[in-house]
DNA sequence: AATGCCCACAACCGCAGATTG
DNA sequence: TCAATCTGCGGTTGTGGGCAT
């Protein structure tokens, strides 16, 4: 979409801001003329009241001839995803692999929609490794789930079809709702009477009788891509509950489809396929010392937990709920 | 219809390395 | 060798559009 050009000058009396169409036509035909030579020189040169630096900018990024325009392909995505993982921030290099496209077009699109792919996909978008920071990983149920039917589809298949069931992401929400009368009867909810934060990977654990991070962890460490990659295949798109996790906020589908992009997540092939190579994890950001910093800066876990997750529920937790959840087969 | 929020992305800023005289 | 200048890069910001309320 286009900015609206909004004249505005700086002190040195040279304009700021989007560019004119007229601007590009002096800049094109001047470059096409005579070259850039000294981006310094070149505005003076051509008669446009701009710095040489954003002349400089103007050109490589938008008006090169030889820059391709549009949508990102699936294969480009993928291509990026991978290179960053093994290049991590490096847009110049990134785009140098990828023709006529700009380091500033690939750092946009990382920071609106990859990043927040791979965060979908249960992985660390700095390091392309799942995390492993429970507290955080609190905040989205969706991404366990996805995560749990990943090593589900790979280790014990029969748990699939139950992770995919609408009323499963039910349960584990009313699982973390703020205690209630209701709720809190531990003969309706069960975890109510753990009377601390419940963890997620544990509680899933509990569930499907095996272990979920150590599986994942060998998933990634262990597996190469191809092998699994096939497993992908079958996923289904999971069953859009009526509401969805959001950091704690009581937020409309559509703002969870905003948050975490499309609805398919994980059980989009297309998607899985961008499983990215493994690289070391960044030494600056590790998950533990955050989870830590978590639990110092909220000395009371029981008040931070009602702030995060207190206000998503608009129900009470029901023993239809729970029913649902002690009938649930055994695996 | 009005308002507010979120997203996409062009453009800017500041820094670091390369080049030049 | 060194200072000045140029260029490239990555991070961040500002703004309009789209959508929900």
């Amino acid at each position: 979409m286009m900015r609206t050009p909004i004249a505005s000058n700086d002190e040195s009396g040279l304009k700021k801001g989007p560019w004119s169409p007229e601007e590009d036509k002096i800049l094109v035909d001047f470059i096409e003329k005579h070259g850039h030579g000294s981006w310094r020189a070149l505005p003076r040169l051509a008669g446009l009241n701009r710095c040489g630096k954003s002349c400089r900018l103007r050109w490589t990024n938008y008006l090169r001839p030889d820059i391709k325009r549009g949508k990102f392909s699936d294969e480009e995505e993928q291509l990026i995803i991978n290179l960053h993982s093994a290049l991590g921030n490096k847009w110049a290099a990134i785009a140098s692999h990828l023709p006529g496209r700009t380091d500033n077009e690939i750092k946009n699109l990382w920071n609106t929609h990859l990043k927040k792919k791979l965060m979908q996909m249960g992985l660390d978008p700095v390091t392309h490794r799942p995390r492993t920071d429970n507290l955080n990983l609190l905040s989205n149920l969706q991404q366990i789930l996805a995560a749990a039917k990943i090593v589900s589809s790979l280790t014990n298949p029969s748990a699939l079809s139950w992770l995919q069931s609408d009323a499963t992401l039910q349960l584990l929400q009313n699982m973390y709702a703020r205690p209630t009368a209701s709720n809190s009867d531990p003969l309706i909810n069960p975890f109510r009477t753990l009377n601390s934060l419940p963890d997620s990977y544990s509680l899933l654990n509990d569930l499907l009788g095996f272990n979920l991070h150590s599986n994942l962890q060998n998933l990634y460490d262990g597996n190469s891509l191809s092998q699994i990659q096939p497993n992908f295949q079958n996923f289904e798109a999971p069953q859009q509950p009526t509401q969805h996790l959001n950091g704690g906020r009581n937020t409309s589908f559509r703002e969870s489809q905003k948050q975490f992009g499309s609805t398919n997540n994980i059980a989009d092939p297309s998607l899985s396929s961008s499983l990215p190579n493994l690289v070391s994890a960044s030494p600056e950001r590790s998950p533990f010392k955050e989870a830590e910093n978590i639990m110092v800066n909220s000395k009371d876990c029981s008040t931070s937990f009602e702030l995060t997750w207190g206000d998503f529920m608009d129900e009470e937790t029901t023993e239809t709920y729970w029913k649902g959840f002690i009938d649930r087969p055994t695996f």
